[in-house]
RNA sequence: CGCGGGGUGGAGCAGUUCGGUAGCUCGCCGGGCUCAUAACCCGGAGGUCGUAGGUUCAAAUCCUGCCUCCGCAA
């Protein structure tokens, strides 16, 4: 019995080649319209769309799920759909449609973290275990009963790409082990328990880093942001992009946002503690070794006050 | 025509406003000092200044076209 899966980015796209890898059977693929990215704005298909038409898989494009994708879904005799970061929400037609219902994997253990950033927003708080939850999509934004959960360990230097990929991997397991249950109905569903909280969609603000705070929390924001929408700070009135930061045992007591080199490292001042700046990109440059970085600065070696 | 920044020895930058024989911090090579060193000292190699053309006695610098990298916005 062939499933419908829908998603969108890279890590859908991870999710749905390692099902493929499993032997799922992939009827086909429902995932967001070609949109035009970078500069050029060239018109370019999603990740899942992309593996999907590589394993030759069917695809349907489509930014709303309404009567016509519904109708084109059940032509293929498809009665069971596995969501994985689609970015549409369902309409209470859409989720009555299949017979099977729609199941999401979420990137955190529901209740909480629930929305579009639930990796992004832990890595932010700081919180050392997350996980991976495959529930029954209702109406509601990721209240749906639960199928199965997964925790995960987070360890203290990974970034949100990092730890996406290993819950991308790890959820993949979760479907293809789940699905069988799913399929013969005898899946044991069990409704949210807990206090919800929210993850909401990181915009570009959110990675300003300030060196006003601690290296602890500095660094943890900065974890949350990469790779997108990317961690910066302006040194001089310009944005430096600070694509990789490692944690540092260093603290020169210097001023907040001052930058040094220490062992041939280059390291900036927190609140407490410091932070060693590895690789940077300054407005208009490309990417550079922030040593090579540091030894181009003309005079001033603060980051601007944020 | 969305806004904007950059392309100068191997790296990152200055010099371009007010044209006049290429500089800084590093790296590299050789030598020295040192118990030793990513430290210090001395010496050296390495550049058609993205590219094509124009102006000029003279262009990295002024004018025009083109190539190319990137930030923001979408």
């Amino acid at each position: 019995m062939p499933i419908l899966f829908a998603g969108s980015p890279d890590n859908a796209a991870l999710v749905l080649s390692e099902l493929i890898r499993k032997g799922v059977e992939i009827g086909a693929v429902l995932t967001r319209n070609d949109s035009p990215q970078g500069r050029k704005r060239v018109l370019t298909e999603t990740p899942v769309a992309a593996v999907a038409v590589a394993n030759g898989i069917p695809v349907i494009k489509s930014n709303v799920v309404d009567q016509p994708v519904i109708e084109q879904i059940k032509a293929l005799g498809i009665e069971l759909a596995v969501v994985v970061a689609y970015g549409v929400l369902l309409k209470a037609s859409a989720i009555e449609a299949l017979d099977k219902g729609w199941f999401n994997l979420h990137f955190s253990i529901l209740p909480k973290f629930r929305g579009a950033a639930p990796v992004q927003r832990a890595l932010m708080a700081g919180v050392s275990e997350s996980g991976v939850t495959l529930f029954k999509i209702d109406e509601g934004l990721d209240t749906g009963p639960i199928v199965s959960t997964l925790p995960v360990d987070i360890s203290h230097d990974e970034t949100a790409d990092d730890l996406l990929t290993r819950m991308s991997l790890l959820g993949a397991t979760v479907i293809a082990e789940s699905l069988p249950m799913i399929r013969s109905g005898i899946a044991k569903l069990t409704a949210q328990a807990g206090e919800p909280s929210f993850a909401a969609k990181l915009v570009r603000a959110d990675g300003q880093l300030s060196f006003r705070e601690t290296n602890v929390m500095t660094y943890a924001r900065y974890r949350a942001v990469t790779s997108e929408p990317g961690a910066w700070a302006t040194i001089d009135g310009v944005a430096v992009k600070l694509l990789v930061i490692r944690f540092s045992s260093e603290d020169l007591g210097l001023e907040p946002g001052e930058v040094a080199t220490r062992d041939s490292k280059v390291v900036v001042q927190c609140a407490t503690g410091m932070l060693e700046l590895v690789q940077v990109q300054p407005a208009g440059k490309s990417a550079m070794a922030a040593g090579d970085w540091f030894r181009g600065l003309r005079s001033l070696r603060k980051f601007d006050r944020s």
